[in-house]
DNA sequence: TTGAAAGCGCTAACAT
DNA sequence: ATGTTAGCGCTTTCAA
């Protein structure tokens, strides 16, 4: 048969013709096997570069047994800081590594989800962070629990490490903070249960009211999913209610985007009207007036992590393998002017 | 030889074998080819579908002549929105015709972003939306002309479509704005020259001076490459020369970021000590007090022409391919509150 | 319209 | 230590 156009490209054959060796010889070279005599390896890899030659990833792939080519970075959303800046700093550790990172959003729709986990092992990818949708289907849990997989943000239930923010412990931190101002009447605008950072705040919340001495069960709670649309729509829910809560404290990224927009929009003075927490990285918060207390959450080192975490599922040395099962990163309370006594105090 | 340990997954020839046709057959029905029976492609593709068959996208595209299985997005950053919000956008649309989107970050350096770009056509990307780094190198560039590209936010002087902000126009106006207000010492901060965008911009503004009665080499003027670090040291740098600027324009989102942060640091009233225009699209700039007065760009926007134009690019039809060269979108002046009349005017 | 078989570019088992 | 050769899973010639 005749040869498909060449691409131009030079490949493992012309280099073994070249130098006159077979291609085993040289994929071994260029593998850094040892089986290669050293002083040949070296002009099999000064010649490769020579020829400018850049080993075709897909054949690769495919045919390896094992390869770090690809990894997915399976996320719901990516235009908010909590999943851009994780994404960015991953894509650029993995790239240390020679391994490429394939992004997919999922939109928080299961459906989505399973549809793009299952195109992305039909990329053989080695690995991949995944923060799961609100109701991953089963069949993307069966899909994940036969790869490598490190969670973000959320958990799904699945046996793998991930890397999640721990909030009970900040929480118990901002409602004293709260009380201690002399607040009683606390909204809480949070995740959904349904969200396993959402069970574990709404927990936390809960139980800080109580070592707060105020009543849990007399808390207004709004739970939405964390987009910034709902932060606001949270805002006129909570506040609309009678009675109106003194202070507000809101637990989750995108929530707190809609939250401080929406307050403002109503023409709220803070602290006065009202005592505000936000939750995230944003630099903003600090930029507002006045600035927001916030629940700061480090979300490049919750990249590091999970970057490093999945590099060492997937490397040779089982003993770098990271323990299933949460890995938390502490956030920190910062208590700035939007948080004051209650005017009706 | 004895067969790898099969994956489990079902293969073509798992198919053919179990409806008694060829492979060939097979891989026919399942890319729609017109050459065969239509109701034994429509048996073959139920059967594929009852079992659950997903193809190997990396045989595909190994194979295949022409493969649409990835697409690279390379970028300086992508921790800002003008960044993360158009790859977020292009990932998503992507998806829909199948093609995973390969997100590499090149901080903006020309050797990376060859080693990336190399990387990528290793991995045979169909072709790639790229952002270009300051300082491109000559390699990459004749890289990049052997596949379809749409560049993004900057230009690299290759011959390819991009989706860019129509920046000049939205210029004359700020600039009008401020010296209507009785500006005459405008500081200008803004992307470096090198940078197509910096070079469009800062003669953009210049030319709105001229227009606007006022020296344009008087202007002090201060460029940087855009993150905001750099954007809080421009800040520094023009207001601490004398005589002070009383008004600020700041062209570049990354860099506006950084503005807004050290301006409120160094404790200035807007717009009674310095009157303030910044750039970009993040929500808070109207949260700020007061709000900024914003050139506001629609990265959604960017996001949608530039993942279109790729997608054009690659199909099959040369008419709707578009045309190389700038694809504009304009900009728009929000005047808030912190441009007013100058002080000491 | 269908099938047989040759690759795509590489790695890895087996043999030497 | 090196070569030979059989795949990886698919697409695409070529022949029928």
């Amino acid at each position: 048969m005749v040869r498909r156009a060449r691409s131009g490209q030079v490949g493992v054959v012309d280099l073994a013709r070249e130098l006159g060796v077979s291609t085993a010889t040289v994929s071994r070279a260029l593998n850094d096997s040892r089986a290669v005599r050293p002083e040949l390896a070296e002009r099999i890899r000064a010649h490769a570069h020579e020829r400018g030659y850049v080993p075709n990833r897909l054949a690769r792939a495919l045919s390896a047994s094992v390869s770090r080519a690809f990894v997915g970075f399976v996320v719901p959303y990516v235009d908010t800081p909590a999943y851009s800046a994780v994404a960015a700093e991953c894509a650029r550790l993995l790239s240390a590594g020679g391994t490429q990172m394939i992004l997919t959003i999922t939109e928080n729709d299961p459906e989505r989800e399973l549809r793009q986990l299952r195109e992305l092992t039909a990329s053989r990818v080695a690995g991949l962070v995944i923060s799961p949708s609100t109701h991953m289907l089963p069949e993307s849990r069966e899909l994940l629990a036969s790869i490598p997989v490190v969670e973000l943000h959320r958990a799904s239930g699945i046996t793998a490490p991930g890397v999640f923010s721990d909030d009970e412990r900040v929480l118990d931190e901002a409602v004293g903070h709260l009380a201690g101002l002399g607040h009683r009447a606390i909204a809480y605008l949070g995740t959904p249960e349904a969200l396993s950072n959402g069970a574990a705040r709404l927990q936390g919340v809960r139980h800080a009211m109580g070592a707060a001495g105020l009543d849990p069960d007399a808390m207004a709670v709004h739970l939405a999913e964390p987009t910034p649309g709902n932060g606001r729509r949270g805002v006129d829910a909570l506040l609309d209610a009678r009675p109106a809560p003194t202070a507000l404290l809101v637990v989750g990224g995108a929530l707190s985007i809609g939250t401080a927009q929406r307050v403002r929009e109503r023409g709220l003075r803070l602290p006065d009207d009202l005592s505000l927490v936000v939750y995230g990285d944003p630099v903003w918060f600090a930029l507002s007036d006045p600035p927001l207390t916030t629940i700061r959450v480090s979300y490049s080192e919750h990249a590091r992590r999970a970057a490093e975490m999945l590099t060492d599922l997937l490397g040779e040395d089982p003993d770098a393998r990271p323990a299933p099962g949460p890995h938390l990163v502490v956030p920190e309370l910062r208590v700035a002017g939007s948080t004051g006594p209650p005017r009706h105090g």
